[in-house]
DNA sequence: TGCACGATGAAC
DNA sequence: TTCATCGTGCAC
């Protein structure tokens, strides 16, 4: 498995999204390695996108989104639960990639369907936001060149404040995968 | 300093 | 459909 360069996340966001899917998530903690592949993201294109987190500005909170690309964007949600992102494109263009769900592939216990679930399963928490996802122990890898994946594109989950951008189709997952957190 | 509200998940 | 639960952003 060879991990992914800074150069796979600089570049425009939907490509990444969709490029994502079907790579695998790699978290090495406490001598555990913890794999998942990932079948499910949503894509955040920038300060100009109403349901991203980067469209109030640069603050405490998002300026791991404003930084370089390859890194995690990761945030607590309704007091209880972690979701994490990839941030995408260059330093100041505040873009991220949403993982949404894994397909269990080594040492994840419980279920992986949904952002939270997925953070808690791979032992991802507010520790991890701002970490160098070019790194041995947290990356994305890639298994090499498969099959062309048949990507289902669709509006994006829980963002129906977000107006017209509410109804882009940036929730891209892999056809038929029975680990989608909602069809 | 106070307050409304989530890029959710689970229970009912 | 309702609710748990708290950090963030913005109003005052």
């Amino acid at each position: 498995m060879e991990i992914l360069p800074r150069s796979f996340f600089d570049r425009e966001t939907t490509t990444v999204a969709k490029e994502l899917l079907g790579k695998y998530l790699v978290h090495r903690i406490g001598g555990v390695e913890r794999i998942g592949k990932i079948v499910e993201v949503e894509a955040y294109l920038g300060d100009h996108d109403r349901a991203s987190h980067s469209s109030r500005g640069h603050t405490k909170r998002t300026k791991i989104m404003f930084g370089p690309p390859g890194h995690a964007y990761v945030y607590m949600i309704y007091g209880m639960h972690f979701c994490m992102n990839v941030v995408t494109e260059r330093e100041g263009h505040a873009s991220a990639v949403l993982l949404r769900a894994l397909e269990p592939v080594r040492n994840l216990e419980g279920r992986t369907k949904g952002p939270g679930l997925l953070c808690k399963a791979m032992h991802i928490d507010g520790n991890m936001n701002g970490r160098d996802l070019v790194s041995d122990d947290f990356h994305i890898g890639s298994a090499g060149v498969g099959e062309e994946p048949v990507i289902v594109k669709r509006p994006r989950i829980g963002v129906e404040y977000a107006g017209t951008w509410a109804r882009r189709l940036l929730r891209f997952y892999l056809k038929g995968n029975p680990f989608i957190s909602r069809a």
